[in-house]
RNA sequence: GGGCCGUUAGCUCAGCCGGUAGAGCAGUGGAUUUUUAAUCCAUUGGUCGGGCGUUCGAAUCGCCCACGGCCCA
């Protein structure tokens, strides 16, 4: 796909703008538009024909030629703004002279127009503007995409986002849904009495996961930086400052692969809360997405590729341990605990795992295989091991697991919290464990950030702090198959 | 990284037992004063993703590469 493949269409109008330039203002920017077409819709569609012929209603719209009938000395055509679309129904001989024959006829489908009129009703009973002035505001060089098909090429759609959302009323819903996602979020955090921060992009130790970084280089500090992988040593630094409750809504960057689940630089909410644990960031969590599908949908139920989710039932909670038992029934309790055993249940599972994994990592990896696709109804997970928990606080009675949870719909990994490690020497120890993996050859283990252990040292209350993945949720809410149709401008290899 | 599928006109697609490319929409010219994927007549438009090979002859068969999609790691 080449920008500038000439052909015949383009040449043609190209050398319709060289004829407005001469005679004009090719790039008119004097008209003034007074509504919307969803605006005229939801206020007129129930008035008659007559109503309308009867009390004339003015209006002036604007907005992107997206279909044209011409039937002679009257034509319809299609006029699409930012909320939808509205018939034009533009008649010769009400129109200045000339303005039907040289303007009109001759302007293209994908030309952006104003037009003023008045409103009335097609004998269809189509609501529309019967047109008595209009101009063209944009010429457009580029053809659009067939009326009917529009685009379906994937990867025009991506590459091309601009035509993407000209087209394809789902492109531009799923966006607006998104929009009013991160909307409701913030709003029920901020009534919270949450405060939204902005934490560096730019980190000297990347910190917060377990992920592999970008690496960027500051010329005149002549230092790297990573882009960072998490805000989460950032917040909680704010939490030891005194900012109790706190979110910061914000990308973070991971040098991965991509799939219809993950793109490099991708959206999270994280957000922090003193004097409280993860069980509560559960009840919030549970209670916070219940919400957000009734304000998005009116009800609790959300159909996700064909399947129907009721968010209004209590979610399940189960631990990590509880649950691979119950997806593997021809594993034990006794198997589970057993280095030995579990070992040979990983490689019989043909589940991955290398010498240094210990029993905790390999029971993660057994639940990633074997547990996470089948927790369609949302699930908390709770008491991840330590030994993959790195910040987490441990649990009071078992201080093999910590006080963690996920959450998952429709089997997937949407939400990651829990109570916080606010001990700096077990804290210290946990990063210097960190830090052997690193250079036993795990290039995804975190470094010792000594700062970070400095901030725990001033005192952080007990805390709990969780990470809710946006894009993915997005996907859930708006039935998107892949996170690349919720991501404006998704990566994709150069061409 | 591996497997499978795809890439043909601006867009959506057909053509793929090898014989030198087609439809619909869009465009252009014409008819048409309430259309709804408007209709009717005529018509323009292609490095068939790129390269190499097999062959008298390749969109079609083989190999390599690029990009995309899905699945797996």
């Amino acid at each position: 796909m080449t920008t500038d493949n000439e052909n015949d269409l383009i040449l043609q109008r190209r050398q319709d703008l060289k004829e407005l330039r001469n005679t004009g203002v090719a790039y008119s920017n004097q008209f003034k538009r007074d509504s919307f077409s969803s605006d005229l819709h939801s206020k007129y569609e129930n008035k008659s024909k007559e109503d309308l012929e009867n009390t004339p209603i003015k209006v002036s719209i604007a907005g992107r030629m997206m279909s044209r009938r011409i039937m002679g000395k009257a034509s319809f055509a299609h006029i699409q703004d930012m909320f939808g679309q509205i018939q034009l129904y533009v008649r010769r001989d009400d129109l200045p002279d000339g303005i039907y024959n040289d303007g009109f006829k001759k302007w293209d489908i994908g030309d952006i127009i104003g037009a003023t009129g008045t409103l009335m009703k097609t004998n269809k009973g189509e609501l529309s503007i019967h047109v008595n002035s209009i101009e063209l505001l944009t010429k457009s060089l580029r053809p659009l995409p067939e009326k009917y098909h529009g685009l379906t090429d994937q990867e025009l759609r991506y590459r091309q986002r601009y035509v993407d959302l000209i087209m394809n009323e789902k492109t531009r819903n799923t966006f607006k849904i998104r929009s009013k996602i991160i909307d409701f979020i913030r709003s029920y955090l901020k009534s919270e009495n949450y405060i939204e921060v902005e934490t560096p992009m730019m980190h000297v130790i990347p910190g917060g996961a377990t992920a592999r970084p970008f690496i960027t280089h500051h010329n005149s500090l002549d230092m790297e930086l990573f882009l960072r992988i998490a805000p989460e040593l950032y917040l909680k630094r704010l939490v030891v400052g005194g900012i109790e409750k706190v979110f910061e809504i914000n990308r973070s960057f991971r040098n991965e692969g991509l799939s219809p689940r993950h793109n490099p630089e991708f959206t999270m909410l994280e957000f922090y809360q003193a004097y409280s644990d993860y069980e509560d960031l559960m009840n919030l969590t549970e209670n916070m997405m219940r919400e957000l599908t009734l304000n998005l949908f009116n009800t609790h139920e959300v159909t996700y590729q064909e399947q129907v989710y009721d968010l209004g039932k209590p979610f399940e909670r189960l631990s990590l341990f509880e649950s691979i038992l119950k997806y593997n029934k021809t594993i034990s309790d006794e198997d589970l605990r057993s280095l030995e055993k579990i070992r040979s249940i990983a490689k019989e599972l043909d589940v991955f795992i290398e010498d240094s994994y210990g029993l905790g990592k390999i029971q993660v990896e057994i639940f990633e295989k074997t547990v996470e696709s089948k927790l369609l109804s949302p699930t908390f997970i709770t008491q991840f091991p330590t030994e993959v928990s790195p910040l987490a606080r441990k649990n009071n009675d078992d201080p093999f697991v910590t006080d963690r949870f996920e959450f998952f719909i429709a089997g997937r990994e949407i939400a990651n919290g829990f109570s916080e490690l606010n001990d700096p020497e077990d804290q210290a120890e946990r990063f210097r464990k960190q830090v052997e993996d690193k250079e036993a050859g795990d290039d995804e283990a975190m470094h010792f950030d000594d700062d970070y252990i400095k901030a725990l040292e001033y005192g952080m209350p007990p805390t709990a702090g969780e990470g809710i993945g946006i894009d993915r949720l997005v996907m859930f809410l708006t039935d998107s198959a892949s996170i690349r149709d919720v991501i404006l401008f998704p990566h994709l290899r150069q061409k």
